[in-house]
DNA sequence: CTGAAAGCGCTAACAG
DNA sequence: CTGTTAGCGCTTTCAG
């Protein structure tokens, strides 16, 4: 049904290797020749086969995109940004939801070897990064992270510096009077537990004792099964906390409905200020005080490190960090 | 680098046939055979090379899925239910973001065809479905549509009645006492255009004229780019509206916004209702009131109704259509 | 039960 | 400038 390079030969009455010249633009053509195979080609409607020429050109013009949970606006963000990037380089984007799950993120690796992609993009996850590491040397795979550590790999990566930013968070919030500031996290990634190093760091440095209470871990998916009732505990003691900072804004959203449930109102009762700077914190009341972390231009100049990898350029050992930055807005406020 | 189907066929001293009989249980292999033939697999660690496999089997186990905006929490929930459920059958998902862009969506389809996707789901986007009319018919590709017009084409749909759902969001505000509804939309879709019709029909039923000045569109990207100053105008006036119907929670979130820049409370002053009930809706204050349309339910549907096709099922004229459903929050209350 | 042979649609030397 | 030839790695008749 589909036709293919011969019959386009065939119509044009040139050879197949003519055929693949024009339509490739490699070695010379006749001028004739290469009308009548563009006719041919228009007549017949022909496009070529990629599968058959990745299997001669061992390239599939395909990248495999491995994300954690394409419902988390910021990766959906992080997704949107490399697709863009890949087709703009006439690179597909076979995206792999990995719902956190590392027994899913080797079995993915596995398919796209098989599919034979021509390098992966690793957004996020957690820090066990051996199955990766497994699968790059087995498969000789370009293999670039974003905003998860590579530890000493020295595999291309691109993030922020997380304990800054938990500084930045922490300090912001010390600025404003707080003293009694708790830390929401899940603690699944490096990158949170970074910012509650962050988080530490800042207080120690204002001479105020770590206490345990106060930095609590919530379930990753907390947004979308709310069971909070350790923190509903916490805001029902004598000395409850005056300010939250969560590991992420997604959290911190979700801790903006459990203080309304209890009857606390944000900013006017407990300041929030939340992480990542996802696109609906600007449309929540009040919005939402965070630290910025750029997911889309990480997630772009992750996949411009990978296709100059794939061009050929030495990319082992190269790593971006990006800033993040506070964005002030009206959730957190001076403390009364 | 990689081992090939010979390599285990020259170590287990077997033929390729052979080999290839043992990892597609096709055929029938001698016990002895078998085993010799997963011991080299697993020594060589070989996996089989999908692309090799596609061109004689025609078949490349991949689908492409076309996107407006993964940005978009509604489309996002959308390809991560797709993708789950084309994983779980083997499928892989190759996701192109068309940027609500015609031209790019016909790139898009052209790419996939070359890749010799398997099928594609067209998840939202335009009325205008001719070139993936031309394109179904071109390449005989299977295509199914998810929350999209599909006209008399007679395509696998599905989707709700948005008609209905519109009357179900302005009976609400109705019964509530509204009288003044403004209906704020980017009418880019049929759908939403449907929803204004039954925003019209549930007026007319109450008697109430049609109001041209309640009935405006806004860009659909405002959550991005919020100018809204025909809006801020509209609730300057005397007898300004009383609630507002938004044709979907993104928009119904912006004007969250736009209505406290001009100090007037969601809910309070003004009542607002939704459409579609993304995850967020849940995380602003006050929650939104929205008409929930089930969008993974219907992605993993229109997945199912693909799959089914590719098994090699009648397709053609099947229409699922979903309820829309009445989610009362606190965004919408009686009028004063 | 098994191997040899042909071929999927295309590219890439290699002669001419 | 162009056609012929030989595969890429795999599946699939078809004999045996």
């Amino acid at each position: 049904l589909r036709s293919t390079i011969n019959d386009v030969a065939k119509l044009a009455g040139v050879s197949k290797s003519t055929v693949s010249r024009v339509l490739n633009n490699s070695g010379s053509v006749s001028p004739q020749a290469r009308e009548a195979v563009l006719k041919a080609q228009r007549a017949l409607n022909y496009h070529p086969n990629r599968v058959a020429r990745s299997l001669v050109s061992r390239s599939t013009m395909t990248i495999g995109v491995l994300v954690p949970d394409l419902r988390n606006p910021f990766y959906s963000t992080a997704c949107w940004a490399a697709e863009k990037e890949m087709r703009q380089h006439g690179y597909s984007a076979l995206i792999c939801n990995t719902d956190n799950n590392p027994d899913l993120e080797s079995k993915y690796l596995q398919v796209l070897g098989e599919h034979q992609v021509d390098g992966v993009l690793v957004l996020g996850g957690s820090d066990n990064i051996n199955p990766l590491l497994n699968f790059k040397a087995r498969e000789n795979m370009p293999l670039v992270f974003v905003d998860r550590p590579v530890l000493e790999s020295r595999l291309p990566w691109v993030g922020i510096d997380n304990v800054r930013g938990g500084m930045l968070a922490s300090e912001y919030l010390l600025d404003l009077g707080h003293r009694r500031i708790l830390f929401a996290t899940s603690d699944f990634t490096k990158a949170e537990r970074d910012r509650g190093i962050g988080y530490k760091n800042a207080l120690a440095a204002r001479g105020i004792a770590p206490n345990p209470d106060l930095y609590i871990t919530i379930e990753e998916d907390c947004w979308k099964r709310q069971n909070l009732s350790q923190i509903v505990k916490l805001f029902n003691r004598e000395a409850r906390p005056t300010a939250i900072f969560a590991s992420n804004d997604l959290k911190a959203l979700t801790l903006y409905n459990v203080l309304k449930e209890i009857g606390l109102g944000v900013s006017s009762d407990v300041s929030i200020i939340g992480f990542d700077n996802i696109d609906v914190t600007n449309l929540v009341s009040p919005p939402l005080t965070t630290v910025a972390q750029p997911i889309a231009e990480m997630s772009k100049k992750g996949t411009e490190m990978l296709l100059a990898w794939l061009k050929g350029e030495e990319m082992i050992g190269q790593a971006v960090e990006m800033e993040p930055r506070l964005v002030v807005r009206k959730s957190a406020t001076a403390v009364a």
